[in-house]
DNA sequence: CTGTTAGCGCTTTCAC
DNA sequence: GTGAAAGCGCTAACAG
């Protein structure tokens, strides 16, 4: 075999080889930290590599190991802190098991299943988000021919899940919403939009329940701050009537407290309104919003590390991984600042 | 050759030739829309390669083929919306190149270069960000073996740029406040930390110098809510005398603009203070955030393109590429709400 | 138009 | 301990 020029840096095992003076298998050998190589074999290769900045190519590789060291990360799309923090945790943890990560965002792809099972391509295994916007029939379609986790999607038995606490935080914030004297509380959101939200609905209804209330229907809108002003708009005009709004995520909460007072509702007294996932503009508003704070990052980790285990087989504690959230309390919810509860 | 099995989906260009009935190279031709191939013939490899739902493994095409059909994007990090636009921007484009993105993110790598290294082995080329977390030599490094394009870093000659606009945008929000009549403006950032915030500074020393003032030095911190907050309690302490400030991203203005609410002091009255960036916060605050609007979707999109370019060979343009910015009044900066000028 | 075959760069037996 | 050689799955000449 002719020694190839190409590639990236232009050198190959075989430049590497010459230069060393040895076969392209030593330089393997010393390169993989494998068995044993003589001490001088693996000063004259290490050497060479170095003089040469010698890096194997990645796809050479991937062909004759049969895996690519890389995890695939699919997500919806990337706007609010959420699915940043997310990726920040899954890259961190991947890149220190030595896995690249290469990353598809469903937004806007119009043949999601398609694109999916080509990223399954070049990956060992694939981490994605369980939301509306990523059929679970995706994932389902993918597992059995490479492993997958899915991220704050539904516990299954057929494939790993992690996420974070949803129905007893809602049920907990709920309570405290409802502990402060409100009669008309509503929850915005809908549960058919994910799981998450599905299960922070449920923890609504169970915090009604269990103090013998009668929970409201949840008020579907989509998690954006466009639905929010227009949602505000219709409490303002007395469409909808609220004595307290228990919002899926922040970016709603905020946007509807904001049209409520330009409305010249107060917030809390008139209506109390609490969210979920505590981004940074939470603490700036005025009144600072309640909300529930989720370790997103650390979720971002755990599913790279359980996907990891996965990849490389080794043992794994069955059943989806959940891991809890934390309320934080502020004023928005009707509690004064700095004097909670 | 035998059989292979293997594989995320187990199948191969061998499984379908032999369900097709046809050679492997058929195969691949009908797959890579090649020439001439018979009617016949492409109906039995499309049918087969469906009902095996056969797609070529990533890495063998690759190895085959001498690239990756994949970019390479390495960012700091991802905290805030800057760098999440961006990479909505960046992975939209190379998807629709048909290019997958592996992302790095240099945060917390104790190695970068070398992880960058590692990383051009899998990717056709790479889009990173000119920062002080990734220093310049990181590119030139890799220039020359794989092409690379350089976002928000300094116009070079020798690599692809791509930029948005910082110099103009800054004079311009400078000297909307230094036009109502604040006469001590002090820039909050570090001009060394990177070529935006330098490039920004240098608008404001512009607009100063063009009224004949003389612009003072640089208060050098960086760009996070923790500085802007200490910064603000020199402010309060007398420690820095100041009646308005251009800070160099919406993070810092907004932690300096709360402390210094909290703290008594009147903005835009007492001191004014606008930010860059626009970020969701700036217009749910009280006062709401005059700041500089960036099109960083944008500019992800663009980067990647220009890469894809490069990559392919299609002649590109030469010289940086920037892209404007928009100044966003509101009332932070003095101006009254919705009755800007 | 189609099949055979020679690699792409790297790992890994298998002999020596 | 070390080299020769056989693949990994795919593409691209090269003959028919």
């Amino acid at each position: 075999m002719a020694t190839g020029a190409a590639h990236s840096n232009g050198t190959t095992i075989y430049s590497v080889a010459e230069r060393a003076g040895v076969s392209i298998a030593s330089v393997s050998r010393v390169l993989q930290g494998s068995t044993a190589v003589s001490d001088k074999t693996r000063q004259r290769v290490l050497a060479a590599a170095e003089e040469l900045k010698y890096v194997p190519l990645a796809a050479a590789r991937s062909l004759a190991v049969r895996h690519h060291e890389a995890h695939g990360l699919v997500l919806p799309e990337l706007s609010g802190p959420y699915y940043s923090e997310l990726l920040m945790g899954f890259e961190s943890r991947a890149a220190d098991l030595g896995q690249s990560v290469v990353l598809m965002l469903a937004q806007g792809k119009d043949d999601l299943p398609g694109a999916v099972r080509k990223l399954a391509t070049r990956v060992d295994g694939l981490a994605m988000l369980g939301s509306s916007a990523i059929p679970e029939s995706t994932v389902t379609a993918l597992h059995g021919s490479k492993p997958v986790v899915l991220i704050a999607g539904d516990p299954r038995t057929d494939v790993d899940t992690v996420t974070s606490e949803n129905t007893h935080s809602a049920e907990e914030i709920t309570s405290h919403v409802l502990g402060h004297g409100r009669s008309t509380v509503r929850f915005l959101g809908d549960p058919d939009s994910g799981p998450d939200v599905r299960d922070r609905y449920a923890g609504f209804v169970a915090a009604h329940e269990s103090l013998g209330r009668e929970p409201l229907e949840p008020v579907r809108i989509a998690l954006r701050e466009s639905d929010g002003t227009t949602l505000a708009d219709r409490i303002l005009s007395g469409d909808l009537q609220t004595d307290a709004v228990v919002c899926a995520n922040d970016e709603l909460a905020l946007a509807v407290m904001k049209r409520l007072r330009e409305g010249g509702t107060r917030v809390p007294d008139d209506v109390a309104v609490v969210g979920w996932d505590d981004v940074m503009t939470a603490r700036y508003v005025e009144p600072a919003l309640t909300t529930v704070r989720q370790p997103v990052r650390e979720l971002g980790a755990l599913a790279a590390e359980r996907l990891h285990r996965r990849v490389t087989g080794i043992a794994v504690e069955d059943g989806p991984q959940v891991i809890p959230t934390q309320l934080v309390i502020r004023s928005s919810c009707g509690c004064r600042p700095d004097a909670p509860h």
